[in-house]
DNA sequence: TTAAAATTCGGGTACGTACCCAATTTTTAC
DNA sequence: GTAAAAATTGGGTACGTACCCGAATTTTAA
């Protein structure tokens, strides 16, 4: 009864060791690839390896190399000028990264200006010097996105990309939002609301409108179109749209076209903007339009409060922030399968639920 | 230049006891409470831990303590008799399981009968004898839940109610709907279809109604109202309770309700029978009647795509199961504070976005 | 053939914590 | 005061993996 401890050495390094007749240290080699096996030894383990199926233990992993991991994210700067919408995503990202800082993980969060191309490679400059080994970012321009994960790529460091995509990057995860599809829900849900008759206004509000697939605004907008004509509604779609951000163009030209149109019933508006919308209609005392939107912030909850937004549009941007994360993580430490796209569930909020989403 | 590994013996238990001036067992001792030290000795421990905020290494830990961590579930089985509604909170579990494996939990599911209160006895009985560290629940019979959950205070082991909650209970946290909003939610997207003079139908069906502050079908009722009364909507609500589950009485008493009341314009069903009374509706041909119900399961979504039910409130049952058992493996593994109350956010689902969420 | 170099392999220690067991000190009993 | 019992304390090993370093083996060079 001298030892009795040895109850289960049914798997692990030390019993690859012991069927494939060789050192712990080899078997080591093996596991990560290192040199210095004979191409016999190594064949002998992976036999091994292969028969039984090993499933490194995490946690004799996480605690032998005492390896710190570090993500970096990459979203825009929180500030008024995004209606303060990245809280949402850089908050989850803080939870996430709480859950998994016991795990040895140590996530630093870069910004970037949405105004400012060149802040965004400046950030992206420093996350390649800082030596990450994941990252996650808002590719929110497309060009210097590309080049910042091609680098990624080249550097073997994988990357998800969040709130938007570019399906072409060979990006270990997207998620976000399905816009396209976003927008075909506004479509039933300006259908809810308008009257017969009615016209429907779509406002884009971006300081630069590209007519390009990947535009968020215009896959929207897309998407609303589509809802309507596969559905063939009848009621008119007129739309603006306004690259200048100020409170008072948008102001300006919002008056305008509901003064040439009078039959406008309903604006739909592509983005966050829609709160400086709202803003203008009850500054004018206009009731006769409906608002929906998009984005769920806090400036806009007063609005949904009041009635005079009554829908917005919202895709969990705490939730992808965490999921973001959690997606590095999950690859990266607990070598686990992360699906390629996940795509955010799209809610409806109105002024009786918004309580119960975390902003 | 001998041994240059000694790097950050900062923190940890090593520290401790070199600051304390005692030996590893005996912060071991002081930590875990363990008899065998002397007051004199605890005191000076306990302070050096105190000064140090000493936080445990989770990993660490759970490679010495090679101790397997199980977990129990306690849920109505997945059948027909439920929608399957169930199957969304198991394939939660299924998932934080999978995620949290590699840190040595182990989940074991046990099911109910829901119309069989010694089922549940029986499976809670099973899961007292079977030694579990925590225990996550849908505490669908109110009285056996109680006795339940009373047994595993006094043996000291930490529960979470899922999907519906028993307030006075001490469980660890609830992660479910609030009801009584989305029952209010409800209100408000009845107001959205129902037609100036239309009558509204509450129906509840279930083999028991009991008029009690946990019934879950009366809280929505209650919500329901309420929007109605705060907002001075003027339609009339009418209600019936339906006791007998089977497909044709419902069908019977849905039709004579109808008839009687010809101006019916709407009808709320609380909970995902539903799709029950849809089955009716539209085998009879009844299309001036719109249908606001609960729950997305699979056989409800053909009625919400051929338009026979309008609206679905829904409330992530995946997330409910998910959620769960990470609440439980934070509190017991992560040591990281859990939120007494996790209410899920309300979904609207229709037939545009029901495909944005994980059924 | 032999020494040197290159390659291959294995022993051993470390990571931070848990816990067994033996050594030491203190308390109790006579 | 002494022996025995009890309380207290410390040493040491284990968990599964990573990795250093030296030993053994093979290959190359002379």
């Amino acid at each position: 009864m001298a030892k009795a401890k040895r109850s289960k050495p049914r798997n692990g390094v030390k019993e690859i060791a012991r069927r494939a007749n060789v050192a712990l240290a080899t078997v080591d080699r093996v596991i990560h690839g290192r040199p210095g096996v004979s191409k016999k030894t190594l064949e002998k383990v992976k036999k091994v390896i292969e028969e039984m199926n090993y499933q490194p233990n995490i946690i004799g992993r996480r605690l032998a190399s005492m390896k710190e991991y570090h993500f970096a994210v990459l979203i825009p700067e929180i500030n008024e000028e995004s209606g303060f919408f990245w809280e949402g995503p850089a908050s989850g990202i803080k939870l996430a990264s709480e859950e998994i800082k016991s795990m040895g993980v140590e996530v630093t969060t870069f910004f970037f200006d949405q105004n400012d191309k060149n802040s965004f490679v400046a950030s992206a400059d420093k996350i390649l010097k800082g030596k990450f080994d994941g990252i996650l970012l808002a590719p929110f321009f497309i060009e210097e996105s590309i080049a910042f994960t091609n680098t990624c790529e080249a550097k073997a460091i994988p990357y998800v990309f969040i709130n938007s995509d570019i399906p072409d990057q060979k990006s270990l995860s997207y998620i976000g939002p399905d816009l396209y599809a976003s927008g075909y829900l506004g479509g039933q849900l300006i259908n809810y609301l308008i009257k017969p008759g009615g016209q429907v206004l779509i406002v884009n509000i971006s300081l630069e409108i590209k007519n390009t697939r990947q535009n968020r605004l215009l896959r929207k907008e897309e998407g609303v179109r589509s809802y309507f004509m596969r559905n063939k509604i009848k009621n008119e779609i007129l739309k603006i749209d306004i690259t200048n951000v100020s409170e008072k163009t948008i102001e300006k030209k919002i008056l305008e076209v509901l003064i040439k149109n009078p039959r406008i019933g309903l604006i739909f508006v592509t983005n966050s903007r829609v709160v400086t919308v709202a803003k203008c209609l009850e500054k004018n005392y206009i009731n006769h339009v409906q608002i929906i939107g998009y984005d769920l912030i806090p400036s806009s909850i007063d609005y949904l409060k009041n009635g005079i937004i009554d829908f917005l549009i919202c895709q969990k941007p705490q939730e992808q922030g965490y999921r973001g994360i959690m997606t590095l993580y999950h690859h990266l430490i607990l070598n686990l399968k992360v699906p390629e796209v996940y795509h955010m569930p799209i809610d409806i909020v109105t002024k009786e639920n918004y309580a119960y989403y975390k902003i």
